[in-house]
DNA sequence: TAGGATTGCAA
DNA sequence: TATTGCAATCCTA
């Protein structure tokens, strides 16, 4: 294997929350130098780069090698990259191959059907328009709906109606307060369906249509240097967050289709992620043994609770908002808001999975105590994030911290593991040869562009290669996949 | 015209 | 009163 390096991605994996990772900005604090900039040589983009000087081209060229190079010995001294902190194994074994395979798949478009979106845009517009008919008759005047000021002058100052007001900087009136007012006045869910269709309409189906091609091919470009959580993240456009919702919503998903007739669009996405490295990093038995007996865990969960066998489905609900409160770590509070219960009841609740998942109780403590010796928690990688706050006197900060810290082993662990089988997947495919392609990554979730004779084949083998990232562990991971024509239907 | 504030989409 | 992202729109400076 050729051996490359990049000083951006060591740069970023010491420390993801740092902004800029630009060479220029790095050389300023690391060695306080001052680099000549692009514009500066240019004149502000005036002069094509063949039209600068060589003396100055020379030197400006001269400074990007010299500075890369002494970035490079730097970090090759730096402690914190050394075998040590595995941080030299998680560059060579995940973000330098990641590179390929994800330059790999910017190079590979996904096509859409122009026509869906077409439609599905006329769709919207005639429904905006309606909805605007009616807001403006129930205001009793016109103005504008997408401007959240005149919302709520609208709403709060010429109508009267009760100010809900929930305070920022100023009044809010986002979907969370206008449901709340739905239930007396009707101008307030038909704002909240118009601004509904209107985000999906000019996020989703017009910014789709304008960043195609041609030949009805679009790409995004996945930045490995930007999340602070050692996730991807994806631009021009996000397919991160394509909507999935029930509505009009997931019609958007049905314009990402095959490459060629006869093909199928395939996702893989991981099952529970979260949870089975919750309970392969605390080691807890009876979450080991929902997994290993193939349990649906949030059933298992709402029986310990409950107390019964008998679950309904709030029941089920209940404990799966439980399951996720451990995992991300929310209040109490919070728990209160997304289920209707009161705080003793979710305090209950909590108490009651601690009870019968007591190591994962034990792993959380002793996450935080460690992060309190030591300032920083680990993924099962060996990523090392630094939580100082968790010492601060300042007990918000100091338990938001601890949130962060028993969340963030979990939670960030998991981008590691998709990063692997992505690199996996893809010497996989080279090595044999397909014809198939990996096109998108959604942080749990990989979509590939499948051709038909390999189709029985892979629909096996990613699988099994997603599922085996983790060699010792109890259990395996699970991945779900299927077959289809467009990205809709994976769902 | 740039950028902050608000809003809402995903995992 | 969970986290991380990207992008649209409005509106002020």
């Amino acid at each position: 294997m050729a051996q490359f390096y990049d000083t951006m991605l060591a740069q970023y994996i010491k420390n993801p929350g740092q902004r800029w990772l630009w060479l220029d900005s790095i050389a300023e604090r690391e060695f306080e130098y001052k680099m000549i900039s692009f514009d500066q040589i240019t004149a502000k983009k005036t002069l094509n780069f063949e039209e600068v000087d060589l003396p100055q081209a020379a030197i400006y060229s001269w400074e990007d090698v010299y500075m890369t190079h002494k970035l490079y010995q730097n970090q090759k001294q730096n402690p914190y990259i050394t075998q040590e902190l595995k941080t030299d194994w998680i560059l060579k074994s995940i973000e330098f191959p990641l590179m390929k395979v994800l330059s790999k798949m910017e190079m590979t478009w996904i096509k859409i059907e122009r026509d869906i979106l077409k439609w599905l845009g006329m769709q919207l517009e005639s429904a905006i328009k309606e909805l605007e008919i009616e807001i403006f008759s129930l205001a009793w005047e016109n103005f504008n709906i997408n401007s959240p000021k005149q919302v709520w002058e609208i709403l709060f100052v010429k109508l009267w109606y009760p100010t809900a007001k929930k305070t920022k900087t100023w009044f809010s009136v986002n979907a969370e307060v206008l449901e709340q007012l739905a239930k007396d006045y009707p101008i307030a869910s038909k704002i909240v369906e118009y601004r509904h269709y209107s985000k999906l309409k000019s996020t989703y189906v017009e910014w789709l249509l304008s960043v195609a091609t041609q030949d009805d091919r679009i790409h995004t470009s996945y930045n490995q240097t930007i999340a602070s959580t050692w996730r991807l993240s994806s631009t021009n456009p996000n397919l991160q967050n394509i909507p999935t919702g029930d509505g009009i919503a997931w019609k958007i998903r049905k314009a990402f289709i095959v490459d060629s007739a006869g093909d199928l669009l395939v996702a893989f996405d991981y099952s529970q992620v979260e949870v089975r490295l919750l309970a392969i990093m605390s080691g807890d038995e009876n979450l080991l043994k929902a997994f290993k007996e193939g349990r649906d865990i949030h059933q298992v969960t709402a029986e310990f609770i409950f107390k019964t066998t008998e679950i309904t489905s709030t029941q089920r609900k209940f404990a799966k908002a439980v399951n996720f409160w451990v995992i991300y770590g929310i209040s109490p509070f919070w728990l209160t808001k997304m289920i209707d219960i009161s705080q003793k009841e979710a305090r209950e609740y909590i108490d009651a999975f601690y009870e019968n998942y007591p190591k994962v109780r034990e792993f959380y403590d002793a996450t935080i105590a460690s992060c309190k010796k030591n300032s920083y928690v680990e993924t099962l990688f060996g990523r090392r994030r630094y939580i100082p706050s968790i010492n601060d006197k300042n007990k918000m900060l100091a338990s938001s911290a601890e949130r962060e810290a028993i969340n963030m082993p979990i939670q960030w662990s998991s981008a590691d593991i998709i990063k692997i089988a992505m690199i996996r997947i893809d010497n996989f495919l080279e090595k044999g040869n397909f014809k198939s392609t990996m096109l998108l990554q959604v942080h749990d979730e990989l979509v590939f562009n499948i051709v038909v004779n390999e189709y029985s084949q892979l629909v096996v083998e990613i699988p099994k290669i997603m599922e085996s990232i983790l060699k010792d562990a109890p259990i395996e991971l699970k991945v779900d996949s299927g077959e289809w024509k467009n990205w809709k239907e994976c769902k």
